[in-house]
DNA sequence: CTGTTAGCGCATTCAC
DNA sequence: GTGAATGCGCTAACAG
């Protein structure tokens, strides 16, 4: 049983440096409007009798906590990490504090964790929310909200341009001969998940190959395993996978047909988490997580700062990084490929 | 400039249902004091209106804010997000929140997150800290505080055993025919890198054969990469690395120096966080980080009720992952390697 | 420059 | 069972 000493108040440091309670509180506040010989007084006082100001009292009084939130669907999927970590820099930068949300990829979840954090966060980023644009709306008229990769107007967004990266991808395809290729696709809600399936197909159409699209569910590897079946029945002879996780699923599956990748088929990610760690490695289009994070978290801050927000729409570009799950498609094989499904 | 609504508060909701602000209270926090007819009323004009009781005023209250800090070294080491993940799940049982900080390996800012979360969270999670042991029991008498991977007698803590990980990796090396291993350190401050360290030492001692450390300073693929020299000037057959990434940049290392794992060099990594996605997959120590992160936040909140610190030491096996960067030593090899390096 | 006063929103004694 | 009053610790007018 440890003693733990009750927090001194600003009552017991006025009384003892023989000031008034607001007099201390202006020490530590607003130290300019009192003479350089009270705040020393009040602040040697103070740190002999231990005083910390309570960040909860404060709080309650200004209104302002210096906390934000930041929801993500899933923080073990390595996209979000270095996002987190940047958002998290961000806010120390101008001394905030950061509450993190994992949803499960569950808008429930979601829903409960906004309004859990909403009365002790002075904004919330919301990363590739789950959330229907009806509850997202009506979060952010609630409390000053960033979104990261969700498209809706007259709320400060920050929009990571997988379209940029995934018409490269179909272009790297078309220029290795493929002509059927398929998209394997998230989750449904997912706005990234949008633009990457109608970037591809419309760079496809305009390329003049041939698209299909198979879903994945969620963004994981048990489900990219579990869409290999779909991929091949539809006769591609190359995919691109939602995201890396869900690629590396679909190598997995591949791997255990014996249908040996990129020889026999061409597979590319997206957001670049593995790196080169998965083999062979693969080819995947760039994230831009970091900047996001750190993007959103300083956009966040602005608009508590001037209590308003502009209509902000931050994109952030991507690039094909390749690497060596993709090449030549060789003639004829798609049938074969059926034969042994 | 979107209007935002003021939070409603118990006051309104009191006039509007017509009771006193203390009815509207108790229906939230004690609705057996009330009859069930006025709850109901209560709650019924509270939804309504919207109203959502306010944390922070709850919290200057009563004391509690429900909110309990959870301090890592590093979120983008991928140890650290399934415990994360599972941290926050079992707060989530309870109704608390997470506060997340992150200290980049850091002690200072590791100091300097602890105190600005000491006054708004009723207790705190340190995982692998990287603080002195005079730092951490200072904090500890401030407030409740729970160690993962951090041994002091006393606080509350919950150690990953990877000693006994390492010594199944240290047999199965000898099994192979390895006489001389190399162990490529972590964070000198790092409680589990002193584990790793001497496990390996009295495993290798007491069968009998050669070991040396190699030092790494920071858990990362770089740092691993550029032990590489260090580890084969030692003339070792085989290393045991700090964690995963460590060894994946050991990997790399030797890919670049062509020397074939694991014909010609056997390697064992810690935490066992890549899975099966290295190329060789990497033989690892399992990892128990998600069981440390649900304990150690549930131990913490059992402090919190009791009000009290009992001295647990929560202790969780691994055990060796074998996959395939590990085989049998080739004779007289050694030397050649020094020879290229 | 500094002291006085009045809340912030809620929980919690007390009476009734 | 329910209402009225008091205080949590601090900040923010308003005086002086």
């Amino acid at each position: 049983m440890i003693k733990r000493a009750k927090g001194v108040t600003i009552s017991q440091v006025a009384e003892a440096a023989g000031v008034a309670r607001s007099s201390v509180s202006r020490a530590f506040t607003r130290p300019d409007m009192l003479s350089p010989e009270t705040v020393e007084r009040i602040m040697k006082t103070a740190e002999s009798l231990g005083y910390v100001p309570n960040h909860t009292a404060r709080a309650l009084s200004t209104g302002r906590h210096g906390n934000i939130g930041l929801i993500v669907p899933d923080i073990a999927n390595p996209f979000f990490p270095p996002m987190i970590q940047a958002a998290q820099l961000e806010a120390d930068r101008s001394d905030f504090c950061i509450f993190l949300g994992n949803t499960e990829e569950n808008p429930k979840q979601e829903d409960k964790l906004v309004g859990r954090f909403a009365s002790q966060v002075e904004g919330l980023v919301l990363a590739s929310p789950r959330l229907s644009d009806e509850r997202i709306r009506a979060h952010a008229s609630q409390l000053p909200l960033v979104l990261i990769n969700r498209d809706l107007d007259g709320i400060p967004r920050v929009l990571i341009d997988s379209g940029s990266g995934v018409r490269e991808a179909v272009e790297h395809l078309v220029k290795l001969g493929h002509s059927k290729i398929a998209y394997v696709s998230g989750p449904s809600t997912s706005w990234s998940n949008k633009q990457r399936r109608s970037a591809m197909r419309s760079a496809a159409s305009s390329l003049g190959i041939a698209m299909e699209t198979v879903p994945a569910v969620l963004p994981s590897y048990k489900s990219g395993r579990n869409a290999v079946g779909a991929i091949l029945a539809t006769g591609a002879t190359a995919a691109v996978a939602f995201d890396d996780l869900t690629a590396q699923g679909v190598l997995a599956g591949l791997a255990e047909k014996r249908i040996s990748v990129p020889s026999d088929f061409s597979l590319i990610g997206c957001d670049d988490v593995l790196g080169a760690v998965t083999y062979p490695a693969l080819t995947s289009v760039s994230n831009r997580s970091m900047e996001a994070g750190r993007v959103a978290v300083s956009l966040l801050l602005d608009m508590l700062q001037s209590r308003a927000v502009r209509d902000v729409r931050y994109v952030l570009e991507t690039h094909l990084v390749i690497r060596e799950t993709t090449a030549l498609q060789p003639k004829n094989s798609s049938e074969s490929f059926t034969a042994r499904v």
